[in-house]
DNA sequence: TATGAATGAGCATTCATTCAT
DNA sequence: AATGAATGAATGCTCATTCAT
């Protein structure tokens, strides 16, 4: 039984795809390369072939998930000269309700690699990189719309960053635990109207 | 080579506690029955007489700390007929921020027990079950709040407890992979000024 | 919780009874002294006290084993001077039926005894004597026989006695493991007659 | 330390050669995964890898004795379309002499089995299948035999059969535990001539 | 590239036994 | 007599990794 030849690169793609999404349901504590070797249709020995380790292919999907999250913002920023900074904030706050509806997993294999970063030095680099990149991005949006003149000109922008940067992760950290979604998106439409109000300094509008 | 007897109460606590820790600076992956054990000083075997399995063991970790969390707001919000909301609102949120400067250890095992409830339907019963103490105290509290005429009457209370919630753990979210810690303290103030700003309907005081 | 005192002599008698059941249902393989200890009430720590070693209490439920199957046909041979031959031996088959009947267990833990008995010489010296013992009864019975006429004379009286128990066992061995019941009654009558047969050197009658 | 590769097949029929002989020297009661793979001369996690659990072993164990009991007769029967019944049976009966003669073992293995069955559904099942077959085809010769005119027209062939198997078994069963081993012969010479006398209706020819 | 077979180190769990009280 | 607590030595099983083919 001879497995057909396939690239290189779409194996290793494929075995990263497979690790993410048993992590994703089953954990770090679950995550076996011989299943997921299984699951990909090829044998465990071969697996070790593309990834000699097993803390290989995690860093495999690492930096599958760095390039999933840095992609989404790196290009809706690249066009933009120097839009409104409050609808570039509103899409940057949408985006993380989507992200919350459409990729429960992300949100899952996130939070399992942030807790493994607080032992594994390695991804709590990358961690930190990831997080300096999105502040540092924030950072530049609030200044910008500090500019503007949409937003209050008292803000400290790191603070302020890091404030938004918290919120978003809260929310979803709090709704992968919510059993009654029909609340979501109340709680994100509050979410939303608290960051203008706090942005703009002018009381609900 | 026989350990002094010890009353089963105390081991048990002192089980628990060591596999606590464990949990906190190793994760679930990294739990050992038998590196607890040893580190209390017993065999291994004597750790299944006081916890059958490993399984028994990580319950008895969940009850340590539903107990630790939830003593803290008990308490304070018993004697409490009826003073300040926004006072109490208050205590709630530098709770939180004690809660992380005291306790990094207990946010981490927080946030491996919640990972591992969304697998584990026992954990996530008591999970939710804390989770909805939580707000129900704090919809008593903002409803309080409300008629007191210190918050503003438009809110929902139901959204805004979630909303309150999702803050306080997003900034220990947050603040876990924080290398920059001086940037906490003004996180925080700025997070409560927020909230006050929010609850009261006033703008900045 | 004290349990109270009883008796040693009783104490020691439950253990090995339950002992036996145990056996009887579980076999040698899932024959526990805790789980003795557990059925009679009271701590595996106390079962020690009456047996030091597990060993010890298999020890003891052979004896009463023994106890029990030496008994039956000794009482049983105990008045008779020379009664009818053949009528002693219909009373030693019957006893064989009935004892297949009333006590499975005891068939079990024969076995389970005998099996054990090739790899344990303690145990096989029992055994044997046991077996000599029995065939010393029937070659003493079959002897009568011969004597009174009612068997013939041409038998070989070991060879014979030989057989007779090997019939026993057989029976008790097939019966155990068939399923239909309603075929035993049957085959145990042909049984019979064919023994009688075989003694007398009549043929049907 | 890498053993020799080895056709799957063969390593298989190994472990299951030696797994049958420690049953047979040691029971079940002694039977340990580790000491089979050692004895074969490879690692305890190979054993493994061919049987993932120890009662998969077991059942390897049970059907290479089923193989090994069906063979003998059916091969015999096979080819034979009218034969003397008589002779059939006598080869039956010599059979049960030479297989207690050569193969003490698959007595051994045998009973141990058996009293297995009693507790184990599986077992049972294959047990009684095989005791059906064997019982099936001594009714078949049986009444062919009676066809034939050298069986009694009287017999029961179900009734009959079943005491032919009792007694193959209780010689088996009588003569493990025997030590005058001398016995052995006459018995079964005894055992033979009862049963054709019984068969044929004719005493003593 | 791919695989079947093999391994070592480890892991949770079991169990008869011991001992201070 | 009786017990709770403790232990050592297994025991079946898992899993990442290796290697000859």
């Amino acid at each position: 039984m001879i497995t057909k030849k396939i690239p290189a690169k779409d194996r290793r793609k494929e075995l990263i795809l497979v690790a993410y999404s048993h992590i994703a349901n089953r954990g770090f504590e679950g995550l076996r390369v011989h299943d997921v070797a299984a699951e990909v249709g090829i044998n465990n020995a071969t697996l070790h072939y593309y990834f000699p380790t097993k803390e290989d292919l995690i860093k495999g999907v690492v930096d599958y998930m760095i390039e999933k999250f840095s992609t989404s913002y790196v290009v809706e920023s690249a066009g933009n000269d120097s839009p409104d900074a409050w609808k570039e904030m509103l899409v940057e706050l949408e985006d993380a309700r989507h992200n919350f509806r459409d990729a429960r997993d992300r949100l899952v294999v996130f939070i399992e690699l942030f807790i493994r970063s607080l032992r594994d030095p390695t991804i709590a680099e990358i961690f930190k990189k990831l997080d300096e990149n999105w502040r540092g991005y924030l950072v530049g949006l609030i200044e910008r719309g500090i500019r503007q003149g949409v937003f209050q000109a008292e803000l400290d922008p790191e603070v302020t960053a890091t404030l938004v940067m918290l919120q978003i992760k809260g929310f979803g950290f709090q709704m992968l635990g919510e059993t009654n979604l029909a609340i979501a998106d109340k709680v994100f439409d509050q979410l939303v109207l608290q960051v203008k109000t706090w942005l703009s300094g002018e009381f609900k509008n």
